[in-house]
DNA sequence: TAAGATTTGTTCGTATGTATC
DNA sequence: GGATACATACGAACAAATCTT
């Protein structure tokens, strides 16, 4: 976790290094200092009354420097004895959260999403191909399970269209390469987001489903079968059909809009 | 910027609302507030005393959770008269930083990168043919100049490798899907972080750089003559090409550590 | 169960720094 | 330069959580 990038500056480095408001160089400096004991996930920092210390700085100083942090997922503090703060790997939830702030100002639009899923998505399938243990494959099944039956209330359709997602995060979780893994999941996440606010799922569509768990289950299919081409057709066509429904469903809730 | 899943809950949402520590819990209470009231990037929040008397808690507490959205990039915070705290959109600077926390503790490889460079920078290449101004090309050719000569040390040889890097992460930025360029451009931050301090610049390839310009060169005439389907192949070959020359570096480093 | 130890969490009062007018 | 309006920082006391005995 190198320099936080949090000012502008690229070249006059050396310079007026403790310039910026303290609690964030004492943060910055927090973070350098763990880096440079080699503190892993897990290892224990000094307590509230060291770090002043050997910082130099008061005791609200120092906590809004280790709330910097904690609001990073860089660390995780807890009270009691053989309590403090402790470096945490920052988890995939919480740097979707993070990321997904970012993207809370720009407005990305189902075909921005779907141009990078039907890139990326059918990649995941063909090198997961064969590769998934008989629990994980188990684990996507059930999921496919909870929208067997057509839904019959709004309610259940926002289940089913939620679930439907988690099963594409599932998925992604199984990646070996974390980084497409994590770009997936994220999407699967906005959608999600998308889905719930905007509402996505209400006029119920029937074709939508039918289709998407066919392709869910083919896939499954072709993962256990190890077969890596028909895993990647399979859900590039999933893709595509999924984008246009809902793009359909999106036009579907204007036209509900105008005529309101 | 909805809940920030900072808490594993999924179901007991109503329940235990005020569990977490406190400062966190106050940044989310602000958060929420702050979307109630329709509040956008530029807007200002309330001083520190209006704070304490709305949240009904003390300075300090105010001042933690104000450093928590701080420090998750979603205010900034000015000294002085007409001061106080402001609606902040999340630059992608920090938004890029924030990422890669995450993935500093994951260790990706180049080739989890360059499996995804290789999906996305022909697509964004071939959607950006025709779609730039003159003076975003004139930049990109600015850049592309800078290592026209091949290098003479280690130094010079770093600052190029670097400023390769920059082309794709200027060219990213001028992508209208957002989140394909905030992918591409988060990419070539890590790959720049990975050059610098694994020192992949250090035995100077001549070959990767007179290709790779001469690629990055290619790819600029055919932007400007709108040739899409160009656009996509160029990027495509030197995309293969960057690969391969850059792992045949990673490999020649750890040639140089065996032999040590 | 209860007491005590340990460590973070919260508050208040005060003083200082900084930018605008 | 001085007054004003704000955030920034400090220190001491007290509260709450959690572990041990």
């Amino acid at each position: 976790m190198p320099g936080d990038g949090t000012d502008r500056s690229e070249l006059k480095a050396g310079a007026e290094v403790q310039k910026r408001s303290r609690p964030v160089a004492v943060a910055d400096a927090i973070k350098d200092w763990v880096v440079s004991q080699g503190l892993r996930g897990g290892d224990r920092l000094p307590g509230e009354a060291e770090m002043m210390e050997r910082f130099g700085r008061s005791k609200g100083t120092i906590r809004e420097a280790m709330r910097i942090l904690e609001a990073q997922g860089l660390v995780k503090t807890r009270t009691g004895p053989g309590g403090g703060s402790f470096v945490h790997e920052v988890s995939g939830e919480r740097a979707r959260a993070l990321l997904g702030n970012y993207f809370y100002f720009r407005d990305l639009t189902l075909h921005d999403i779907y141009s990078l899923r039907r890139m990326m998505e059918p990649e995941l399938a063909a090198s997961l191909a064969g590769k998934l243990r008989e629990d994980q494959l188990a684990t996507l099944e059930e999921i496919a399970e909870r929208y067997r039956h057509p839904a019959t209330t709004a309610e259940e359709e926002r289940a089913q269209h939620v679930a439907s997602l988690l099963f594409h995060q599932r998925l992604a979780g199984y990646a070996e390469n974390e980084l497409l893994g994590f770009i997936i999941g994220f999407m699967a996440q906005i959608l999600t987001d998308m889905t719930v606010y905007r509402k996505l799922y209400d006029p119920p569509n029937v074709e939508l489903w039918s289709k998407g768990r066919a392709y869910q289950l083919q896939l499954i299919e072709a993962l256990r079968d190890g077969d890596a081409v028909r895993a990647r057709l399979v859900m590039s066509d999933h893709m595509a059909t999924a984008e246009a429904l809902m793009e359909a469903q999106e036009a579907e809730i204007l036209k509900g809009f105008m005529s309101a």
